[in-house]
DNA sequence: TCTGGGGTCCTAGGACCC
DNA sequence: TCTGGGGTCCTAGGACCC
């Protein structure tokens, strides 16, 4: 029956028969809670219930081997042993704040030292990526295993269609969104928030509705009662700039967007923009759930402890330049890719950033390569200001077979096109 | 309230080609 | 010599997201 039913969807969409294919399109839109922070609290189950912070510096193995030798394990530590946000001195932003730490008003983003004053009780602990990254394999493998088509947005969240999925289609997806939860809380220890409903813009909205632990259904008709009433910014895709923007022209809710034309909209935020604006703010969005993708690009970038100046610290910076460099073609190399335009980016004491890139004949993922045109982006920046970050960015990327010294056949095949059209278009002027 | 690190996509102008 | 329209690539900046 399934199989049936996938069959006919390969068919091109113009072939509109009578078959199981017309399900309602339900999707899925599934946002794990207070991710960072609850992986942490599951090994440190004391600190339950408070406000706890993820952020500042990392735990190098040997502090924490040093913990454990000292308190025969970390669910020993006493409360008063953990450090505290109020002592929190430098620069930084918190990633993730349990629930009890919202109530004091901290959340994802927000500056340490601002939240320090918020709620200088707060329990802080360092970052530690490897582990959520591993947690964040686990619970999407989970998912796939029940419902295949999954798209991966990030560390803590995914896009899931159910629209074929057996069950399904059951009270509009419910009932398959609490299977996935409690299996992703029997293999993990981890709770998340769904929301079910026609498409990406309106999953996204419904997973917030109820956190944490909620599953939320919302079908078409439920658009003027369930999302029309929501500010802009509700809406992925509405950031702050766009947000403050729709403020100054009268526009609050979603049900406001609405209200204005197609034209009106075209007319104060562009042709492709007020389009789209136009679209979301009536519910409608066709992108697909797309379950592989490729990388653009590849970068690291550090944030100094304080900033540093050109001249004064050349050393200091050259150094970390260096290593950013490597850092880079390490991700490459692990990954596979390879890629030809190599850029640099720069933040100054003020914030202001500049950017400049270089685009080379030949794909690279060497260090020394990527240092070396690296550093003739950083000749072409002015740099007086105090800098606060330096990064390092490679793009253009293709999937590079390292033995053969070349991209892998598929973009072979495109490169080589390319450079043959060059290559005889440029013949006459020999 | 002084703002991390990793990304994607869009815009806009200029170069260069047909 | 001037005019034009379309297409692609490159670069810089910026908005936005997790």
């Amino acid at each position: 029956m399934a199989h049936a039913c996938l069959r006919r969807c390969a068919r091109p969409s113009n072939n509109r028969g009578v078959t199981t294919a017309d399900l309602p399109r339900r999707i899925a839109h599934l946002d794990m809670d207070a991710f960072f922070a609850s992986v942490e609290l599951l090994r440190y189950p004391q600190l339950q219930g408070l406000p706890v912070v993820i952020g500042g510096r990392r735990h190098t193995p040997e502090d924490e081997a040093q913990l454990i030798a000292q308190w025969g394990g970390l669910e020993n530590i006493p409360l008063e042993a953990f450090d505290r946000l109020g002592s929190y001195v430098g620069r930084g932003v918190i990633t993730t704040a349990t629930y009890p730490a919202r109530k004091f008003g901290l959340g994802s983003a927000m500056g340490m030292m601002k939240a320090a004053r918020l709620c200088p009780q707060a329990i802080l602990l360092p970052i530690d990526f490897a582990r959520y990254r591993s947690y964040s394999r686990q619970f999407k493998a989970v998912i796939v295993s029940i419902a295949p088509v999954m798209e991966d947005r990030g560390v803590d969240e995914v896009y899931i269609d159910f629209t074929h999925v057996p069950g399904g289609q059951e009270q509009g997806g419910r009932v398959l969104a609490a299977r996935i939860q409690q299996a992703i809380q029997s293999a993990t220890g981890l709770s998340c928030s769904v929301g079910v409903a026609p498409n990406k813009l309106l999953a996204k909205m419904a997973s917030e509705f109820q956190k944490p632990q909620g599953i939320s259904v919302v079908y078409a008709e439920d658009l003027q009662a369930l999302i029309w009433p929501l500010p802009c910014r509700k809406i992925n895709g509405i950031g702050p700039k766009a947000g403050a923007k729709m403020q100054a022209l009268g526009i609050e809710t979603i049900a406001d967007l609405a209200a204005r034309s197609l034209p009106w909209l075209v007319q104060h935020f562009g042709k492709s923009y007020g389009a789209w604006l136009h679209a979301a703010a009536h519910g409608q969005d066709e992108r697909p759930v797309v379950t592989e993708s490729e990388p653009v690009s590849m970068s690291r970038e550090t944030t100094f402890v304080h900033d540093l100046h050109a001249v004064q610290h050349k050393a200091e910076l050259g150094a970390v330049f260096t290593r950013l460099c490597e850092r880079v073609a390490e991700d490459l190399q692990r990954k596979g890719y390879a890629g030809r335009t190599i850029g640099i980016k720069l933040r100054y004491a003020n914030f202001k950033s500049v950017t400049r890139e270089i685009t080379v004949e030949q794909f690279t993922q060497e260090a020394v390569t990527i240092r070396q045109i690296a550093g003739q982006c950083l000749r072409r920046v002015p740099l007086e200001q105090p800098l606060r970050l330096l990064g390092v960015r490679v793009g253009g990327l293709v999937v590079w077979d390292a033995a053969q010294q070349q991209p892998r056949s598929a973009e072979k095949v495109a490169i080589k096109r390319h450079m043959q059209s060059r290559d005889l278009l440029t013949l006459p002027l020999f």
